[in-house]
DNA sequence: TCGCCTTTAGGAACATGTTCCGAAAGTAGC
DNA sequence: GCTACTTTCGGAACATGTTCCTAAAGGCGA
Protein backbone atom coordinates (compact mmCIF):
# COMPACT_ATOMS: atom_id res chain seq x y z
CA UNK A 1 0.00 0.00 0.00
CA UNK A 2 1.62 3.26 -1.30
CA UNK A 3 2.06 5.37 1.74
CA UNK A 4 -0.81 7.79 1.59
CA UNK A 5 1.33 9.99 -0.63
CA UNK A 6 0.97 13.70 0.72
CA UNK A 7 2.33 15.27 -2.21
CA UNK A 8 5.56 17.02 -3.95
CA UNK A 9 8.21 14.76 -5.17
CA UNK A 10 7.88 11.76 -6.34
CA UNK A 11 10.32 9.50 -6.56
CA UNK A 12 10.48 5.10 -7.75
CA UNK A 13 8.55 3.40 -10.44
CA UNK A 14 5.67 5.34 -11.75
CA UNK A 15 1.81 3.67 -10.66
CA UNK A 16 0.78 1.81 -13.45
CA UNK A 17 -2.58 2.22 -11.80
CA UNK A 18 -4.80 4.02 -9.02
CA UNK A 19 -7.03 3.72 -6.02
CA UNK A 20 -9.38 5.89 -7.63
CA UNK A 21 -8.94 3.83 -11.33
CA UNK A 22 -9.64 0.76 -9.65
CA UNK A 23 -12.78 1.68 -7.52
CA UNK A 24 -14.22 2.77 -10.99
CA UNK A 25 -12.83 -0.31 -13.05
CA UNK A 26 -14.88 -2.14 -9.96
CA UNK A 27 -17.78 -0.41 -10.62
CA UNK A 28 -17.94 -0.47 -13.89
CA UNK A 29 -18.00 -4.59 -13.50
CA UNK A 30 -20.61 -4.42 -11.43
CA UNK A 31 -22.84 -2.29 -13.48
CA UNK A 32 -21.99 -4.48 -16.52
CA UNK A 33 -21.72 -8.45 -15.05
CA UNK A 34 -23.11 -8.07 -11.45
CA UNK A 35 -21.41 -8.03 -8.35
CA UNK A 36 -20.89 -11.91 -8.47
CA UNK A 37 -18.25 -11.67 -11.36
CA UNK A 38 -15.82 -9.49 -9.47
CA UNK A 39 -13.06 -10.77 -8.76
CA UNK A 40 -9.45 -9.86 -8.11
CA UNK A 41 -8.30 -10.91 -11.15
CA UNK A 42 -10.82 -9.89 -13.40
CA UNK A 43 -11.05 -6.68 -11.97
CA UNK A 44 -7.00 -6.28 -12.42
CA UNK A 45 -7.60 -7.47 -16.03
CA UNK A 46 -10.31 -4.93 -15.90
CA UNK A 47 -7.80 -2.27 -14.16
CA UNK A 48 -5.00 -3.50 -17.22
CA UNK A 49 -2.66 -4.66 -14.54
CA UNK A 50 -1.74 -7.95 -13.12
CA UNK A 51 -3.25 -9.76 -10.54
CA UNK A 52 -1.30 -9.12 -7.17
CA UNK A 53 -0.51 -5.35 -8.26
CA UNK A 54 -4.16 -4.55 -7.09
CA UNK A 55 -2.92 -5.16 -3.38
CA UNK A 56 -0.47 -2.26 -3.81
CA UNK A 57 -3.53 0.15 -3.97
CA UNK A 58 -6.12 -1.87 -1.72
CA UNK A 59 -5.53 -3.52 1.48
CA UNK A 60 -7.85 -6.82 0.13
CA UNK A 61 -11.12 -7.41 -1.25
CA UNK A 62 -12.98 -6.14 1.85
CA UNK A 63 -11.29 -2.93 2.26
CA UNK A 64 -12.59 -2.78 -1.50
CA UNK A 65 -15.85 -3.48 -0.61
CA UNK A 66 -16.34 -1.27 1.70
CA UNK A 67 -15.03 1.32 -0.43
CA UNK A 68 -17.60 0.65 -3.37
CA UNK A 69 -20.32 0.68 -0.37
CA UNK A 70 -19.52 3.92 0.80
CA UNK A 71 -19.17 5.42 -3.06
CA UNK A 72 -23.40 3.33 -3.29
CA UNK A 73 -24.52 5.26 0.24
CA UNK A 74 -23.22 8.31 -0.65
CA UNK A 75 -25.20 8.22 -3.78
CA UNK A 76 -28.19 7.51 -2.14
CA UNK A 77 -30.67 10.30 -2.02
CA UNK A 78 -31.37 11.43 1.19
CA UNK A 79 -34.56 11.74 2.34
CA UNK A 80 -36.08 14.49 4.50
CA UNK A 81 -35.66 13.53 8.22
CA UNK A 82 -39.27 12.70 10.09
CA UNK A 83 -39.62 15.54 12.85
CA UNK A 84 -41.62 12.40 14.89
CA UNK A 85 -38.24 10.64 16.27
CA UNK A 86 -40.15 6.95 16.33
CA UNK A 87 -40.74 7.68 12.23
CA UNK A 88 -37.49 9.23 11.82
CA UNK A 89 -35.89 5.58 13.41
CA UNK A 90 -38.03 3.82 11.26
CA UNK A 91 -37.19 5.39 8.03
CA UNK A 92 -33.33 5.45 8.67
CA UNK A 93 -33.60 1.77 9.30
CA UNK A 94 -35.20 1.20 5.74
CA UNK A 95 -33.51 3.10 4.16
CA UNK A 96 -30.68 1.10 5.51
CA UNK A 97 -32.10 -1.81 4.96
CA UNK A 98 -32.79 -0.68 0.80
CA UNK A 99 -29.30 0.45 0.41
CA UNK A 100 -27.94 -2.90 1.51
CA UNK A 101 -30.60 -5.34 -0.08
CA UNK A 102 -29.41 -5.53 -3.75
CA UNK A 103 -25.71 -5.43 -2.67
CA UNK A 104 -25.72 -8.74 -0.75
CA UNK A 105 -22.15 -8.72 -0.79
CA UNK A 106 -21.98 -5.03 1.43
CA UNK A 107 -24.48 -6.81 4.20
CA UNK A 108 -21.68 -9.39 4.32
CA UNK A 109 -19.16 -7.04 4.59
CA UNK A 110 -20.63 -5.13 7.70
CA UNK A 111 -22.09 -8.21 9.69
CA UNK A 112 -20.08 -6.68 12.44
CA UNK A 113 -20.57 -5.32 15.50
CA UNK A 114 -19.42 -1.66 14.83
CA UNK A 115 -19.17 -1.49 11.17
CA UNK A 116 -19.85 2.31 11.82
CA UNK A 117 -16.12 2.35 12.30
CA UNK A 118 -15.23 1.17 8.71
CA UNK A 119 -17.51 3.74 6.54
CA UNK A 120 -17.64 7.10 5.66
CA UNK A 121 -19.40 10.02 7.25
CA UNK A 122 -20.99 10.45 4.19
CA UNK A 123 -22.71 6.79 4.74
CA UNK A 124 -23.56 7.46 7.99
CA UNK A 125 -26.59 9.59 8.37
CA UNK A 126 -28.78 6.33 8.74
CA UNK A 127 -26.84 5.32 11.96
CA UNK A 128 -27.32 8.69 13.23
CA UNK A 129 -30.82 9.16 12.76
CA UNK A 130 -31.17 5.97 14.28
CA UNK A 131 -29.08 7.07 17.64
CA UNK A 132 -30.96 10.51 17.26
CA UNK A 133 -34.31 9.24 17.17
CA UNK A 134 -33.71 7.24 20.29
CA UNK A 135 -31.89 10.28 21.94
CA UNK A 136 -35.06 12.29 21.45
CA UNK A 137 -37.30 9.87 22.83
CA UNK A 138 -35.16 9.83 26.36
CA UNK A 139 -32.77 6.64 26.05
CA UNK A 140 -28.98 7.09 27.26
CA UNK A 141 -26.16 6.53 24.68
CA UNK A 142 -25.98 2.69 25.89
CA UNK A 143 -29.90 2.29 25.00
CA UNK A 144 -29.81 4.01 21.35
CA UNK A 145 -26.34 2.15 20.75
CA UNK A 146 -28.65 -1.21 22.10
CA UNK A 147 -31.30 -0.13 20.43
CA UNK A 148 -29.33 0.22 16.83
CA UNK A 149 -27.66 -3.32 17.70
CA UNK A 150 -30.95 -4.79 17.96
CA UNK A 151 -31.84 -3.61 14.11
CA UNK A 152 -28.93 -3.88 13.03
CA UNK A 153 -28.81 -7.60 13.51
CA UNK A 154 -32.73 -8.01 12.23
CA UNK A 155 -31.52 -5.92 9.77
CA UNK A 156 -28.80 -8.32 8.44
CA UNK A 157 -30.00 -11.24 9.40
CA UNK A 158 -32.90 -10.63 6.62
CA UNK A 159 -30.80 -9.70 4.07
CA UNK A 160 -28.18 -12.45 4.13
CA UNK A 161 -31.17 -14.80 4.52
CA UNK A 162 -32.97 -13.22 1.31
CA UNK A 163 -30.08 -13.01 -0.55
CA UNK A 164 -29.17 -16.89 0.37
CA UNK A 165 -32.18 -18.06 -0.76
CA UNK A 166 -32.31 -16.04 -3.92
CA UNK A 167 -28.80 -17.39 -4.81
CA UNK A 168 -30.01 -21.27 -4.49
CA UNK A 169 -33.02 -20.41 -5.84
CA UNK A 170 -31.07 -19.62 -8.66
CA UNK A 171 -28.84 -22.64 -8.67
CA UNK A 172 -31.90 -24.70 -8.58
CA UNK A 173 -30.89 -25.95 -5.42
CA UNK A 174 -34.36 -26.14 -3.70
CA UNK A 175 -35.45 -29.37 -4.76
CA UNK A 176 -32.66 -30.84 -2.49
CA UNK A 177 -34.55 -30.04 0.72
CA UNK A 178 -37.14 -32.64 2.17
CA UNK A 179 -40.99 -31.46 2.97
CA UNK A 180 -42.31 -33.99 3.99
CA UNK A 181 -42.21 -34.46 8.29
CA UNK A 182 -43.28 -36.64 10.69
CA UNK A 183 -46.45 -35.45 12.25
CA UNK A 184 -45.91 -37.15 15.29
CA UNK A 185 -42.31 -35.75 15.94
CA UNK A 186 -43.37 -31.93 14.39
CA UNK A 187 -47.28 -32.10 14.09
CA UNK A 188 -47.38 -27.96 13.55
CA UNK A 189 -44.30 -27.96 11.30
CA UNK A 190 -45.81 -31.36 9.00
CA UNK A 191 -48.73 -29.47 8.94
CA UNK A 192 -47.38 -26.63 7.12
CA UNK A 193 -45.19 -28.86 5.06
CA UNK A 194 -44.53 -27.99 1.36
CA UNK A 195 -46.37 -24.53 1.90
CA UNK A 196 -43.80 -23.46 3.68
CA UNK A 197 -41.93 -21.56 1.17
CA UNK A 198 -45.56 -20.50 -0.29
CA UNK A 199 -46.18 -19.04 2.85
CA UNK A 200 -42.25 -17.38 3.04
CA UNK A 201 -42.74 -14.77 0.58
CA UNK A 202 -44.21 -11.83 1.36
CA UNK A 203 -41.86 -9.81 2.94
CA UNK A 204 -42.16 -9.20 6.75
CA UNK A 205 -39.59 -6.70 7.11
CA UNK A 206 -41.21 -3.38 7.26
CA UNK A 207 -43.85 -5.04 9.77
CA UNK A 208 -41.31 -6.57 11.95
CA UNK A 209 -38.69 -3.33 11.97
CA UNK A 210 -42.03 -1.32 13.61
CA UNK A 211 -42.83 -4.08 16.01
CA UNK A 212 -39.32 -4.03 17.12
CA UNK A 213 -38.34 -0.53 17.76
CA UNK A 214 -42.12 0.26 19.08
CA UNK A 215 -41.07 -2.70 21.90
CA UNK A 216 -37.31 -1.39 22.37
CA UNK A 217 -38.99 2.69 23.33
CA UNK A 218 -41.74 0.78 24.88
CA UNK A 219 -39.44 -0.11 27.83
CA UNK A 220 -37.38 3.07 27.27
CA UNK A 221 -36.43 6.21 28.99
CA UNK A 222 -34.22 7.66 31.58
CA UNK A 223 -35.98 4.82 34.47
CA UNK A 224 -36.31 1.78 32.48
CA UNK A 225 -32.83 -0.18 31.19
CA UNK A 226 -33.68 -0.43 27.24
CA UNK A 227 -31.51 -4.38 27.86
CA UNK A 228 -30.53 -6.48 30.84
CA UNK A 229 -27.28 -5.80 32.42
CA UNK B 1 -22.33 -40.27 -4.16
CA UNK B 2 -23.20 -44.44 -3.37
CA UNK B 3 -26.66 -44.74 -4.50
CA UNK B 4 -28.29 -45.00 -0.77
CA UNK B 5 -27.64 -49.05 -0.70
CA UNK B 6 -30.61 -51.04 -0.19
CA UNK B 7 -28.60 -53.83 1.22
CA UNK B 8 -28.11 -57.37 -0.24
CA UNK B 9 -25.19 -57.91 -2.68
CA UNK B 10 -22.69 -55.72 -2.95
CA UNK B 11 -20.29 -55.43 -5.83
CA UNK B 12 -17.68 -52.90 -7.52
CA UNK B 13 -14.59 -51.79 -5.54
CA UNK B 14 -14.98 -52.06 -1.89
CA UNK B 15 -15.72 -48.49 -0.15
CA UNK B 16 -12.37 -47.48 2.62
CA UNK B 17 -14.99 -45.36 3.70
CA UNK B 18 -18.02 -44.24 4.79
CA UNK B 19 -20.44 -41.54 5.16
CA UNK B 20 -20.70 -42.20 9.24
CA UNK B 21 -17.46 -42.49 9.36
CA UNK B 22 -16.37 -39.44 7.73
CA UNK B 23 -18.83 -37.72 10.13
CA UNK B 24 -17.20 -39.06 13.23
CA UNK B 25 -14.06 -38.04 11.66
CA UNK B 26 -14.72 -34.94 11.58
CA UNK B 27 -16.35 -34.56 14.87
CA UNK B 28 -13.23 -35.94 16.15
CA UNK B 29 -11.40 -33.17 14.26
CA UNK B 30 -13.45 -30.28 15.15
CA UNK B 31 -13.52 -31.23 19.31
CA UNK B 32 -9.89 -31.41 19.07
CA UNK B 33 -8.79 -28.60 16.62
CA UNK B 34 -11.84 -26.38 16.47
CA UNK B 35 -13.93 -25.92 13.72
CA UNK B 36 -11.93 -23.52 12.05
CA UNK B 37 -9.52 -25.93 10.65
CA UNK B 38 -12.48 -28.28 9.08
CA UNK B 39 -11.27 -28.26 5.86
CA UNK B 40 -11.92 -31.11 3.02
CA UNK B 41 -8.26 -32.07 2.64
CA UNK B 42 -7.64 -32.07 6.40
CA UNK B 43 -10.75 -34.18 7.08
CA UNK B 44 -9.46 -36.77 4.04
CA UNK B 45 -6.31 -37.26 6.31
CA UNK B 46 -8.01 -37.60 9.43
CA UNK B 47 -10.42 -40.16 7.79
CA UNK B 48 -7.26 -41.80 5.90
CA UNK B 49 -8.62 -41.07 2.35
CA UNK B 50 -7.88 -39.02 -0.47
CA UNK B 51 -9.34 -35.60 -0.92
CA UNK B 52 -11.47 -35.84 -3.52
CA UNK B 53 -12.85 -39.26 -2.20
CA UNK B 54 -14.84 -37.62 0.33
CA UNK B 55 -16.96 -36.25 -2.47
CA UNK B 56 -17.92 -39.89 -3.05
CA UNK B 57 -19.99 -39.72 0.26
CA UNK B 58 -20.73 -36.63 0.96
CA UNK B 59 -22.57 -34.16 -1.21
CA UNK B 60 -20.42 -30.64 -0.54
CA UNK B 61 -19.01 -29.14 2.75
CA UNK B 62 -21.81 -27.89 3.06
CA UNK B 63 -24.01 -31.05 3.31
CA UNK B 64 -21.28 -32.41 5.41
CA UNK B 65 -22.02 -29.40 8.32
CA UNK B 66 -25.64 -30.32 7.88
CA UNK B 67 -25.25 -33.39 9.21
CA UNK B 68 -23.25 -32.25 11.62
CA UNK B 69 -25.11 -29.92 12.94
CA UNK B 70 -28.23 -32.18 12.63
CA UNK B 71 -25.92 -34.18 15.05
CA UNK B 72 -25.01 -31.71 17.35
CA UNK B 73 -28.93 -30.57 18.21
CA UNK B 74 -29.75 -34.26 18.92
CA UNK B 75 -27.53 -34.44 21.63
CA UNK B 76 -28.86 -31.51 23.27
CA UNK B 77 -30.89 -31.83 26.14
CA UNK B 78 -34.41 -30.79 25.04
CA UNK B 79 -35.93 -29.10 28.16
CA UNK B 80 -39.66 -29.11 28.93
CA UNK B 81 -42.03 -26.88 27.07
CA UNK B 82 -43.73 -24.62 29.42
CA UNK B 83 -47.32 -24.53 28.96
CA UNK B 84 -47.85 -20.71 28.16
CA UNK B 85 -47.57 -20.47 24.75
CA UNK B 86 -45.67 -17.28 24.62
CA UNK B 87 -42.89 -18.64 27.33
CA UNK B 88 -42.13 -21.88 24.63
CA UNK B 89 -41.84 -19.36 21.73
CA UNK B 90 -39.21 -17.11 23.64
CA UNK B 91 -37.70 -20.45 25.06
CA UNK B 92 -37.46 -22.39 21.52
CA UNK B 93 -36.41 -19.12 20.29
CA UNK B 94 -33.59 -19.01 23.33
CA UNK B 95 -32.95 -22.63 22.32
CA UNK B 96 -32.34 -22.47 18.99
CA UNK B 97 -30.27 -19.14 19.48
CA UNK B 98 -27.88 -20.89 21.94
CA UNK B 99 -27.41 -24.14 19.61
CA UNK B 100 -26.26 -22.22 17.38
CA UNK B 101 -23.86 -19.52 18.49
CA UNK B 102 -21.18 -21.44 19.30
CA UNK B 103 -21.67 -23.24 16.10
CA UNK B 104 -21.48 -20.30 14.16
CA UNK B 105 -20.46 -21.93 10.77
CA UNK B 106 -24.34 -23.96 11.40
CA UNK B 107 -25.68 -20.48 11.15
CA UNK B 108 -23.76 -19.68 8.01
CA UNK B 109 -25.12 -22.98 6.65
CA UNK B 110 -28.36 -21.87 7.17
CA UNK B 111 -28.43 -18.64 6.13
CA UNK B 112 -31.93 -19.42 4.19
CA UNK B 113 -35.84 -18.81 4.26
CA UNK B 114 -37.21 -22.47 4.89
CA UNK B 115 -33.41 -23.88 6.33
CA UNK B 116 -35.65 -26.45 8.10
CA UNK B 117 -36.07 -28.52 5.04
CA UNK B 118 -32.31 -29.51 5.67
CA UNK B 119 -32.56 -30.65 9.15
CA UNK B 120 -34.01 -33.75 10.66
CA UNK B 121 -36.80 -33.73 12.70
CA UNK B 122 -34.82 -34.39 15.67
CA UNK B 123 -33.53 -31.21 15.57
CA UNK B 124 -36.47 -29.63 14.19
CA UNK B 125 -38.71 -29.62 17.79
CA UNK B 126 -37.63 -26.06 18.43
CA UNK B 127 -39.12 -24.56 15.27
CA UNK B 128 -42.29 -27.02 15.93
CA UNK B 129 -42.34 -25.36 19.36
CA UNK B 130 -42.36 -21.94 17.90
CA UNK B 131 -45.24 -22.22 15.64
CA UNK B 132 -47.20 -24.34 17.71
CA UNK B 133 -47.03 -21.65 20.30
CA UNK B 134 -48.07 -19.03 17.77
CA UNK B 135 -50.97 -21.36 16.73
CA UNK B 136 -51.83 -21.59 20.61
CA UNK B 137 -52.47 -17.79 20.33
CA UNK B 138 -54.69 -17.47 17.65
CA UNK B 139 -52.25 -17.21 14.60
CA UNK B 140 -53.35 -18.68 11.59
CA UNK B 141 -50.33 -20.72 9.41
CA UNK B 142 -49.19 -17.80 8.07
CA UNK B 143 -48.70 -15.62 10.40
CA UNK B 144 -46.92 -18.34 12.59
CA UNK B 145 -44.13 -18.89 9.76
CA UNK B 146 -43.80 -15.24 9.17
CA UNK B 147 -43.38 -15.21 13.04
CA UNK B 148 -41.27 -18.02 12.96
CA UNK B 149 -39.11 -16.04 10.19
CA UNK B 150 -38.76 -12.62 11.45
CA UNK B 151 -37.39 -14.29 14.69
CA UNK B 152 -35.26 -16.43 12.58
CA UNK B 153 -34.09 -12.88 11.16
CA UNK B 154 -32.94 -11.40 14.83
CA UNK B 155 -31.67 -14.74 15.42
CA UNK B 156 -29.46 -15.15 12.35
CA UNK B 157 -28.30 -11.75 12.65
CA UNK B 158 -27.27 -11.98 15.84
CA UNK B 159 -25.53 -15.04 15.38
CA UNK B 160 -23.52 -14.01 12.42
CA UNK B 161 -22.66 -10.71 13.83
CA UNK B 162 -21.35 -11.41 17.00
CA UNK B 163 -19.40 -14.33 15.50
CA UNK B 164 -17.92 -12.39 12.92
CA UNK B 165 -16.81 -9.69 15.56
CA UNK B 166 -15.16 -12.29 17.81
CA UNK B 167 -13.12 -13.45 15.16
CA UNK B 168 -11.95 -9.56 13.83
CA UNK B 169 -11.08 -9.20 17.92
CA UNK B 170 -9.21 -12.63 17.69
CA UNK B 171 -7.46 -11.30 14.16
CA UNK B 172 -6.43 -7.83 15.88
CA UNK B 173 -8.31 -6.47 12.50
CA UNK B 174 -10.31 -3.71 14.93
CA UNK B 175 -7.16 -1.03 14.83
CA UNK B 176 -7.77 -0.45 11.29
CA UNK B 177 -11.56 0.98 12.42
CA UNK B 178 -11.93 4.73 12.60
CA UNK B 179 -14.05 6.04 15.52
CA UNK B 180 -13.52 9.65 15.04
CA UNK B 181 -16.08 11.03 13.86
CA UNK B 182 -17.04 14.72 12.07
CA UNK B 183 -19.66 15.72 14.60
CA UNK B 184 -21.01 18.34 12.22
CA UNK B 185 -22.53 15.29 10.01
CA UNK B 186 -23.06 12.78 12.38
CA UNK B 187 -23.35 14.22 15.63
CA UNK B 188 -24.53 11.72 17.28
CA UNK B 189 -22.50 9.23 16.34
CA UNK B 190 -19.58 11.49 17.45
CA UNK B 191 -20.69 11.54 20.71
CA UNK B 192 -20.37 8.16 21.05
CA UNK B 193 -17.12 7.35 19.43
CA UNK B 194 -14.57 5.21 20.74
CA UNK B 195 -17.44 3.80 23.57
CA UNK B 196 -19.05 2.32 20.52
CA UNK B 197 -17.40 -1.08 21.21
CA UNK B 198 -17.79 -0.52 24.80
CA UNK B 199 -21.45 0.09 24.33
CA UNK B 200 -21.67 -3.21 22.28
CA UNK B 201 -20.91 -5.52 24.45
CA UNK B 202 -23.80 -6.35 26.36
CA UNK B 203 -26.17 -9.46 25.25
CA UNK B 204 -28.85 -7.67 24.39
CA UNK B 205 -30.51 -10.71 22.60
CA UNK B 206 -33.03 -12.07 25.10
CA UNK B 207 -34.49 -8.86 25.89
CA UNK B 208 -34.89 -7.82 21.51
CA UNK B 209 -36.43 -11.66 21.63
CA UNK B 210 -39.03 -10.59 24.08
CA UNK B 211 -39.95 -7.47 22.91
CA UNK B 212 -40.36 -8.79 19.50
CA UNK B 213 -42.59 -12.22 20.08
CA UNK B 214 -44.70 -9.85 22.47
CA UNK B 215 -44.73 -6.86 19.71
CA UNK B 216 -45.35 -9.83 16.94
CA UNK B 217 -47.80 -11.37 18.98
CA UNK B 218 -49.96 -8.66 20.08
CA UNK B 219 -51.24 -7.44 16.43
CA UNK B 220 -51.95 -11.03 15.91
CA UNK B 221 -55.15 -12.92 16.36
CA UNK B 222 -58.00 -14.78 14.14
CA UNK B 223 -58.52 -10.93 12.98
CA UNK B 224 -55.31 -8.82 12.84
CA UNK B 225 -53.14 -9.97 10.27
CA UNK B 226 -49.79 -10.17 11.12
CA UNK B 227 -47.69 -8.62 8.52
CA UNK B 228 -48.26 -6.55 5.68
CA UNK B 229 -50.09 -8.13 2.78
C1' DT C 1 26.63 8.66 -17.51
C1' DC C 2 26.82 5.59 -13.74
C1' DG C 3 25.16 3.79 -9.69
C1' DC C 4 22.01 4.15 -5.49
C1' DC C 5 17.63 4.45 -3.56
C1' DT C 6 12.73 4.31 -3.66
C1' DT C 7 8.54 2.71 -5.28
C1' DT C 8 5.67 -0.19 -8.05
C1' DA C 9 4.84 -4.49 -10.90
C1' DG C 10 3.57 -9.01 -11.20
C1' DG C 11 4.90 -14.16 -11.62
C1' DA C 12 5.17 -18.09 -8.63
C1' DA C 13 3.13 -20.27 -5.05
C1' DC C 14 -0.21 -21.57 -1.36
C1' DA C 15 -4.69 -22.91 0.78
C1' DT C 16 -9.39 -23.28 -0.05
C1' DG C 17 -13.62 -26.06 -2.18
C1' DT C 18 -14.67 -28.61 -6.13
C1' DT C 19 -14.98 -31.25 -10.82
C1' DC C 20 -13.08 -34.53 -14.32
C1' DC C 21 -11.57 -38.69 -15.62
C1' DG C 22 -8.66 -42.60 -15.83
C1' DA C 23 -7.09 -46.28 -12.71
C1' DA C 24 -8.08 -49.76 -9.21
C1' DA C 25 -10.62 -53.48 -7.11
C1' DG C 26 -14.16 -56.04 -6.43
C1' DT C 27 -18.51 -59.50 -8.30
C1' DA C 28 -20.94 -62.13 -12.06
C1' DG C 29 -21.10 -64.91 -16.06
C1' DC C 30 -18.72 -68.05 -19.01
C1' DG D 1 -9.10 -68.21 -15.51
C1' DC D 2 -10.79 -64.69 -18.41
C1' DT D 3 -13.83 -61.06 -19.65
C1' DA D 4 -17.39 -57.70 -18.59
C1' DC D 5 -19.48 -54.75 -15.55
C1' DT D 6 -19.86 -51.99 -11.48
C1' DT D 7 -18.36 -49.20 -7.97
C1' DT D 8 -14.92 -46.54 -5.64
C1' DC D 9 -10.50 -44.13 -5.51
C1' DG D 10 -7.69 -40.20 -5.96
C1' DG D 11 -4.31 -37.32 -8.78
C1' DA D 12 -4.55 -33.44 -11.83
C1' DA D 13 -6.59 -29.32 -12.57
C1' DC D 14 -9.40 -25.06 -11.87
C1' DA D 15 -11.04 -20.73 -9.64
C1' DT D 16 -10.84 -18.15 -5.62
C1' DG D 17 -8.20 -14.64 -2.35
C1' DT D 18 -3.73 -13.75 -0.84
C1' DT D 19 1.54 -13.46 0.33
C1' DC D 20 6.49 -13.53 -1.05
C1' DC D 21 10.03 -12.04 -3.48
C1' DT D 22 12.50 -10.53 -7.40
C1' DA D 23 12.52 -7.52 -11.30
C1' DA D 24 11.47 -3.11 -13.36
C1' DA D 25 11.40 1.90 -13.69
C1' DG D 26 11.90 6.23 -12.31
C1' DG D 27 14.57 10.37 -9.66
C1' DC D 28 18.89 12.08 -7.78
C1' DG D 29 23.77 12.84 -6.63
C1' DA D 30 28.42 12.13 -8.34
Amino acid sequence: MPPTAPAGKRTGRPPRTSRAEILSSARRLIDRDGWEKLTIRRLAAETGVGATTLYHHIRDKEDLLVQLLNHHVEQLERPPMPADPRERIVLAATAMHDALAGWPWAAEVLTTDGFVGLLDESALWMVDAILSGAADLGCTQEQGVDLFRSVWYYTVGEILVRARTRRREAEGDLPQFRWEFDAAQVPHLAAVGRRWHELAVRDTYPHGLRVFVDGLLAGAGPTAPLGGG
